[in-house]
DNA sequence: TATGAATGAGTCTTCATTCAT
DNA sequence: AATGAATGAAGACTCATTCAT
């Protein structure tokens, strides 16, 4: 329905041209109404922005494969982690990338999100990460930093990506090979072990 | 000299409330000198934003760090990359989140940027480990994703220390203790070892 | 019935929030109405606008008050005219201003109102006058200006009332004690006579 | 200079057109100036409509036609306030109309205009009426309903000759002979004293 | 008769940039 | 070199009015 058609084609605009050089005529264009008919269901060209992001951080895609994860074994636990978060924005990157930098500049939205979405989502990371180390599979290590480690080198992957390109080698490799990858820097290590 | 005087005022307004919402008094005021002065010196906002930006980009630091790595042991290598890496923004994370945010954002200085600068800092990251894996140190792995995981760990832990802002563990954290423990899960994993 | 369902809505609406400031939304809730439903009824917002100053000019009030004083005494006339002046807006002295200004700003709505409501009134009020003249009741003055110096003072001193709100000294005072003041007044005049 | 300038073409324009049919553009073409200078002297179109209230209300006229009427004798003391307040807007009767329009709309402006103007000068009056019954110059009467039916006869006058505009008796009228009637009527009042 | 979603022309306001002094 | 008044294009937002149901 409309609600949906103009947030749809909000999101696309602002991944193509940003937030602040997209107009109202654009994303009204994209969705094929009028300027006023946006104005019928969203209160401003903020309100789009705020109900974008609440859309994003609601998936509970990230929850659920911290759940899965719980049941699976080790090595297979930090692939589904690491393969949820690497696919999260899914086809979409640069409308992932368009939502981080929004939050990142705009200080109340990144309250907002850091607070709600980022919060549960690094908590769950920690309790992941104390139940394998009660287990005996995982190290001690300090776990906060930890799972800011290795959740930001699923951002941080992502980014980089995004800004290289087409020159990314991430581009053309299947994503259970890049999932295998970075799963086995982060349970092993990039140091040989002796003979 | 008023160059550096205005450049200076500019990031620190740009930090504090993004590039769109700085207007050109906003800067004036802030370096003290009239709005006319300011074109005689850069001929656009857009002069601005981009002077900054290779400013930020022509920073010696990284690949000087990379040079230092090259002629220290395994450890001490790892710890001095990801050191310079997170102390890199130094006490502006804030500038340089809004220099990240300005590179995602825009097609044109991204191209730019990511060609220049981050094409050879991630070049720089292969080639440490690739000598490393030559002398045995390092095992196997594929080296351009190793590159982009390790990086992205970097950039991706001080956006999320800028999001969780004082909530963030690293907020009290020496940078030594972060740096080591960081290194260590870079090097050996998180898995532990059996008996 | 409808019509007049949505013309006192309007109204009440217009007198709250002054015409310009009122949304046909804002009329058609207070008539407990569709949008749509209004434009069945009348043709334009200024429709509304005009019908409701017909309405109010249509008042036979006035015109029935100078005919009643014809056969009053002296005295008891001039307070039938004053008393019916002050009290014309009733409760609603705000709707009365709301029409006031209405007509004040729109040179179309004034010619209109000026010539057909406001000529008859002030023809009256000489006719009244020149009777009395005539009867060697009253002194002969310029009757044009005696008939809108009084209606004047009615007029204006409703837009006083009006301006000075609660701290209006008509506020708290009973309309016969009032008209008896002013009717004083506009008969003898305020100056003393001597022994 | 460009205050004054952009004022008065407000002025004109507004009294022309009224407020709220006003565009900036409108006062911009009149004042002969760009768009963006009007803003570069007044916050908004409303800080111009305000503006121009203040300096209505600063004009220190009547308060000194009263200072002078306190030296004068019985009639030409009356005669002094009558005239000054009749003559209050000079040329500019449109534009006194308008602004007192606007100042009967918006609840906001009407407070203050109310409170700081229209009080000292219904306070002005009231103390010239005392006075005068004090010294046996004036009868015993009411003087807060004598001071704004005096007023307001003044007010309604000016409005009545706004509204019949062309039609108006006292179109053609010297302001002495108008002034000298008003206040005959004001003095000695319409009644015919007896033989 | 009643509805209310859709429309798009019309306005205020902002701000990067220029240029006479 | 420095100033800051002046400019006007551009954009968010409003709302009277229409019309398919």
């Amino acid at each position: 329905n409309r609600h949906r058609q103009i947030l749809d084609a909000a999101l696309a605009v602002f991944s193509r041209k940003g937030y602040g050089q997209t107009t109202i005529p654009d994303i009204a264009a994209e969705a094929g109404v009028a300027v006023g008919t946006i104005y019928h269901y969203y209160q401003s060209k903020r309100d789009l922005l705020v109900t974008l992001i609440h859309t994003y951080a609601k998936s509970e895609r990230l929850s659920q494969a911290f759940a899965r994860a719980d049941r699976e074994d080790k090595g297979t636990s930090v692939r589904t982690i690491l393969g949820n978060g690497l696919d999260w924005p899914a086809g979409d990157l640069k409308g992932f990338i368009f939502i981080l930098t929004e939050v990142l500049r705009d200080p109340d939205l990144g309250q907002h999100f850091s607070g709600q979405f980022l919060g549960s989502l690094l908590q769950s990371m920690e309790h992941f990460l104390g139940e394998r180390v009660s287990s005996g599979e995982f190290r001690q290590l300090d776990q906060r930093v930890t799972a800011r480690a290795i959740g930001g080198m699923v951002l941080g992957f992502l980014i980089l990506k995004e800004m290289e390109g087409d020159r990314s080698p991430a581009k053309g490799m299947p994503l259970p090979d890049l999932t295998a990858e970075m799963a086995d820097i982060i349970l092993e290590g990039i140091e040989k072990r002796g003979a």
